[in-house]
DNA sequence: CTGTTAGCGCCTTCAC
DNA sequence: GTGAAGGCGCTAACAG
C-alpha cells in the first residue's frame, strides 16, 4: 500500500486547526507562538499520522535547505574520508543533511558541483580538495571560476569554508602544509639524516606543491639541498609513491638516505617499491609521510609522519562554514611523528 | 553582490517564450515538443543568463527529489568509503546527487536517516552497513523497523538496495563473508597451518558472525576446530583488532599459528600487537584479514586476505536501487589472496 | 493568538 | 506547437 505521505494540511485538517497554526506548532515561529493546548493537539495528530515535513517544500517556501554541500577529490582516500566523517558529524549535530560529490580529481566536476549546491540553495558548501597551482595553464582560471561562483553563493547568503589553502578571501582552514614538512625535514636532520629524496606528489595540487617546497627549503637552510633529480613527481596514491620511489631507486648513485613521501598513502607504496626492490625501510631507505592518516599508522615499520587532525578539520570547517567558529582559525599546524621508519641514524 | 538565482521564468521572458515552452525546451517533455529554433533561442538565453533549475522546486512539481541516500556505519572506516566511492560514481551517471549518512554504528540514527530520506522522497536508499544478529536483544526489533520503512519507501516508488545481508525481501547485492572466510580456512590449511585463533568482531554484526561462523565450519570440517578460547571478539576498528589480538597473546598456551582477523583494519592492528608484544609476523603468528582494503595492501609483510570488490558493490548497488540491475545479482564471493603474512608452513 | 492568503520555482494538464 | 493556469507542501506576511 503506497501510503501516500501526510501532509500537514491534513494534520491540520484532523487536528481541526488551521494550516498556519499547525505549520507554527510543529516548525515553531520566530514571531507567533500558539496556545499550549492547541499545539499539544497538533503535534498528538502529528504524531498519529506519522507526518513529517516535506524538505522540498521547506526549502521552497524558506528560500534555503537544510543541506550541506562537500566536495572532495575522492572520497575512498582516507585522507577524504577522515575529513568527511568529521563533516558529517558536525553536521548532524546541526540538523543539516550533507550531499557528498566525489569529483575524482576533475576540476570541472568540482565546479559543477559547486554550481549544484548553490542554485540548490545550499546552507553552506565545504570544499576539501588542494587548489590548482597558479602556474599550471588552466589552473588559475579554474580556481578563480571556483572562487567566483563560491563568492557569489556566500554573497547570496550561503557558507563557505575551504580546507587547506585560501581561495581568493573565502573563510578556510588553513593547513601549515608547508611548515609541517619543514619541522619534518629539521627532525629528520636532527636523526642523523643528511641525504633526501621527495616523492613530490602532482605538481599541480597546491598541496603537493607546498609540502615539497616547505621541506626543500627547509633543506636548503639545513646545508643539504636535495637536488631536482632528487624530486618525483607522481600520483597522490600508492602507485604513484610505488611508482616515484621505484624512479628514485633506479637512479644512479644509489639512493638517498631518508624519503619524503608528501603523503602517507604515497608512502605506504614507496615502502613497498623499497621491499620489492630487494631493499629494507628504514634499513636501507628511511621513509616518512604526512598526515598521519589512521588506519596507516601500523603499518610496519611504523611510519614517520606529519600528523593533521583530519577529522577535526572537518568538524571546524563546518562550523566555519555555518558562522559558528567564531573569527577565522588559526592555520592547523601539523604534529611530526617520528617513529620507526626514521629511526636515529 | 547577491545575484539571486535564475529563475526559467527570467529565461522565457528574456527568450520571449512562455513558462511551459521554456521549461519544455529545457527538460523536454515527454508528450509536447518545441519547434527547432525556439529550443535554440531558450537553451541560448539559459546559457547566457546561467540558469540552472531549482532542485527542491523540481522536486515539489515533479513529486521525487533526485537524491539518493547512502547509509553507512562509518565514512571514516576503508570499508564503507570504498563502497562510497562506487555509490557516487554510479550516482554521478545517473545524474543523481548523494546524501550521506555516517551513523557511527547508532542504528537509531540509522533508521532515522531512512525516515528521512524516505519523507525527503529520494530516489532511493542503500544501506550498507551490516545488519544485526537476530539474538540481540533489540537486534531483531531494529532490523524490522528498518525493513519496514525501507519497504513502505519501495511500496511508495522509491528504490532500495542493501549491501552486505538480506533485510527482509528487499533487493540485496549480498556478499558471501561465511563462504569467503570458509575458503580462507582452506587456504590457511592447505598452507600448513593446524591451529587457528580467531578476532571475531562485534558479535551484535552479522558481517563478523557470518565470517566468524564460516571461518570456524570449515575448521571443523578440515579436522581442526577453533575452541571459544581462541575466538575473541572486539570492535571492528584497528583498536578493536589490537586489544583482541593481544588478549589471544595473553592466553595460557602459547599462541596459535594462525589467527583470522574478520577485517583488515583489525588485521592491521593485530599485527601491531603482536610486534608489541615482541614478537614477529609471520614468524610467531601468522595473521590473515578480510576485504582487501587498497590502501591496506602494502602493509609489511603484506597482508593475506579475501578480497571483496568494494567499489564495484558498491556501484552495483546504485543500479540495482534504481532498477537498472536486470535481475537481482548473485552474492558477491570473495577471492582469497594469499600473502607474505601467511607464508607456507 | 489564530486564520486567510499569497507565493517559492517548476511541471503539466488543459485550451488554443 | 504554444500559452495560460492550477497546484505540489509549506512558510510568512497580512488581517482579524
Amino acid at each position: 500500500m503506497p501510503d501516500a505521505p501526510v501532509t500537514l494540511s491534513q494534520v491540520a485538517r484532523e487536528a481541526g486547526v488551521s494550516l498556519a497554526t499547525a505549520s507554527r506548532a510543529i516548525n515553531g515561529s520566530a514571531t507567533r507562538s500558539v496556545r499550549e493546548d492547541l499545539r499539544e493537539r497538533v503535534l498528538e495528530t502529528a504524531r498519529r499520522l506519522g507526518y513529517s515535513p516535506d524538505p522540498s517544500a521547506q526549502a521552497m517556501a524558506r528560500g534555503r535547505t537544510t543541506a550541506l554541500g562537500l566536495v572532495v577529490h575522492d572520497i575512498a582516500d582516507p585522507y577524504f574520508s577522515t575529513i568527511a566523517a568529521g563533516v558529517a558529524d558536525a553536521a548532524e549535530r546541526e540538523g543539516l543533511i550533507v550531499t557528498l560529490a566525489s569529483t575524482q580529481h576533475r576540476p570541472d566536476r568540482e565546479l559543477a558541483f559547486v554550481e549544484l549546491a548553490r542554485r540548490q540553495r545550499s546552507r553552506a558548501i565545504i570544499l576539501a580538495g588542494s587548489r590548482l597551482v597558479p602556474a599550471g595553464e588552466d589552473g588559475a582560471a579554474h580556481d578563480a571560476a571556483l572562487r567566483d561562483s563560491l563568492t557569489a553563493f556566500r554573497d547570496a547568503g550561503g557558507g563557505v569554508a575551504t580546507i587547506g589553502q585560501a581561495l581568493g578571501d573565502l573563510p578556510v582552514v588553513e593547513i601549515d602544509n608547508a611548515g609541517g614538512a619543514g619541522a619534518l625535514a629539521r627532525a629528520l636532520h636532527d636523526a642523523g639524516y643528511r641525504r633526501f629524496g621527495v616523492l613530490a606528489g602532482p605538481a599541480r595540487l597546491r598541496t603537493a606543491a607546498d609540502r615539497t617546497a616547505g621541506f626543500r627549503e627547509a633543506l636548503v637552510e639545513l646545508g643539504c639541498a636535495a637536488s631536482d633529480d632528487d624530486v618525483v613527481p607522481g600520483e597522490f596514491t600508492r602507485d604513484g609513491g610505488y611508482n616515484a620511489m621505484s624512479a628514485l631507486l633506479d637512479r644512479a648513485g644509489g639512493p638517498p638516505e631518508a624519503v619524503f613521501a608528501v603523503n602517507d598513502v604515497m608512502a605506504v607504496g614507496a615502502m613497498a617499491a623499497v621491499r620489492d626492490a630487494g631493499l629494507s625501510v628504514p634499513g636501507d631507505v628511511a621513509v616518512a609521510g604526512f598526515d598521519d592518516i589512521h588506519t596507516l599508522r601500523d603499518v610496519a615499520p611504523r611510519l614517520t609522519t606529519v600528523r593533521i587532525p583530519l577529522d577535526e578539520i572537518g568538524a571546524l570547517a563546518t562550523r566555519l562554514a555555518l558562522g559558528r567558529a567564531g573569527d577565522e582559525p588559526a592555520p592547523v599546524r601539523g604534529e611530526v611523528v617520528l617513529r620507526d621508519s626514521t629511526p636515529l641514524r
